[in-house]
DNA sequence: CTCAATCCCACGAAAACCCATTGTGTCCCG
DNA sequence: CGGGACACAATGGGTTTTCGTGGGATTGAG
């Protein structure tokens, strides 16, 4: 498999009272691309306290990925059982949410705070997704790349300056 | 992986008031010759205080390499983390920026920044990707061949007598 | 009726676009 | 061999469009 349009580059956009928050539009260019649909899909990151999101067009292809290794170790009762918890992982537990005409999502209380993220969201490209960070927690990581975090501090004083 | 095209010479151009700078033409003839794409990714450089710079293709090329070199070690968590940190460097610590049909690209501040670019920023060609620097820091590393300042100092002096 | 999600409009800043000028190298034709 | 005519690159400036964001209005479900 190999996507022909990754997710690159960093923004840092406000929450504002109502939950709302802007989807980047270099983001939102990516997901447009890989497919008409004008949603994502949200989940909680596995590694990260952060969430990690993707097009729906990558979901599909997600799945189909896993059915195919489940096909490869379908004896053993064990892959089947790691089939099925991931398998709930990668539908249950996310959210799919459109944006609106100005780039806009609503968004979902229980991935607002799955994610911990406050009144400012931090995204990061990651190639075949992206993830949404709380720019504190990204700072205080410490499994982030310090270049990465310059970053945000950046990316936090671009706006404070303001 | 090979890649035909590869990028080579120098030259000096000016970054005006509004933070755009244009790409030599003969480098933007390799991007478009490599791919269809009028853009760069632009990411600061491991090494030296300057920015690295490629094209979307050379990305995508990057990130497959990437992807290949975890589904051979994916039982490993150290290597799931490593996958994951390099996945952050490669894809949010990178901007794509796009040039306009003069071949201008806007210099996103961050990258200004990182690489210290400040009114004046040197193009060289070093095959598969190139390099942006303040001509200033260039002639100042102890790293640098002699012979390659002398290029800098020729295209400073140029730039100067006119 | 109330609360919240959706839609619609509005604004300021920034980015993308368009056009105009200059300089340089190249090609062709006298 | 010389001298335009020409094409294209680099740069400056102005104008239009987009983006992120705030604030109502409208709808719809409980």
């Amino acid at each position: 498999m190999a996507l022909e349009h990754l997710f690159q580059g960093s923004a840092l956009n406000a929450v504002d009272a109502k939950g709302r928050v802007s989807i980047p539009a270099f983001l939102r260019g990516v997901i447009e691309r890989r497919g008409d649909a004008r949603t994502i899909v949200l989940a909680k990151h596995e590694a990260f306290p952060c969430l990690s999101a993707y097009d729906p067009a990558y979901a599909a292809l997600k799945h189909a990925k896993l059915e195919r290794l489940l096909e490869k170790e379908e004896t053993s009762p064990d892959a089947q059982l790691e089939y099925q918890q991931r398998n709930l992982m990668a539908f249950a537990a996310t959210e799919e949410v459109p944006y609106d005409s100005s780039g806009r999502i609503l968004f979902p209380p229980m991935m607002r705070r799955k994610g911990q993220i406050g009144d400012l969201a931090l995204f990061l490209g990651t190639g075949e997704t992206f993830q949404i960070w709380n720019p504190e927690l990204l700072l205080k990581d410490a499994r982030i790349p310090e270049d990465l975090k310059d970053i945000a501090r950046f990316r936090l004083e671009e706006r404070g300056a303001s």
